[in-house]
DNA sequence: ATTGTATATCGTAAATATACGATATATTAA
DNA sequence: TTAATATATCGTATATTTACGATATACAAT
């Protein structure tokens, strides 16, 4: 019984594309990484480094939280956001998979 | 001296990012899939897999074609398409470093 | 109370992505 | 040659993304 043609994606897919499409633009990459690299979670400094306004780096913040990747908390004034290390674990789940299956093929 | 405000992202993100992007649909996730399933390369029975118009399918070929990630060869009247395995492993390796950064944080 | 600062949200313009039917192209089969 | 088949491309409609300035909000400092 080859495969058939099916009338909607898999959830696993659309899990990981999800994920993927959050990762999907180079600000939330540089996002990801100056959060990585503080340790801590830090705040709105990341407006400083991204080469973008800040409601644009707001709104990529907004995205990434949307899809799970990062936490934001307010503090005072200032708005706290850190990585949340389970759905980032969550993704390189579904990727290493994904990779597996590709590094058997061809 | 810390991080300044620069003019634009870094080459290396920019890269994970385009990776990213030609994941960042479960149509293009599902088509990796079945092309390391099928070991070998193998041509439009992609197109009976996917839920999807023939001509769309077409489309998230050519972009993952685009962005590296496959190759496309016509044989005869059809064509075949197989994993560029040299492309993502340039990938994993980009996401590993990434994601190695990210577990060292909170 | 007023002012300043950090951040989110709104409104909006422009670009890109997504999907499909129709059509073009190229090869094989009859 | 003609017909059938596989696939790419075109044209196009719609949705989503991206970006920014302007504005709202909410706290802190004066």
């Amino acid at each position: 019984m080859a495969a058939q043609k099916k009338d909607a994606f898999d959830t696993e897919d659309i899990k990981l594309a999800a994920f993927a499409k959050a990762l999907a633009h180079p600000a939330r990459i540089a996002i990801m990484k100056k959060l990585a690299e503080q340790n801590v979670c830090i705040c709105g400094e990341i407006v400083d480094v991204i080469p973008l306004a800040q409601a644009t780096v707001s709104q990529h913040l907004k995205e990434l939280k949307n899809a799970g990747l990062i936490q934001g908390t307010i503090e005072g004034v200032t708005s706290c956001y850190c990585i949340n290390t389970k759905a980032v674990e969550g993704f390189d789940k579904l990727l290493t998979k994904l990779f597996k299956k590709l590094d058997k093929c061809c």
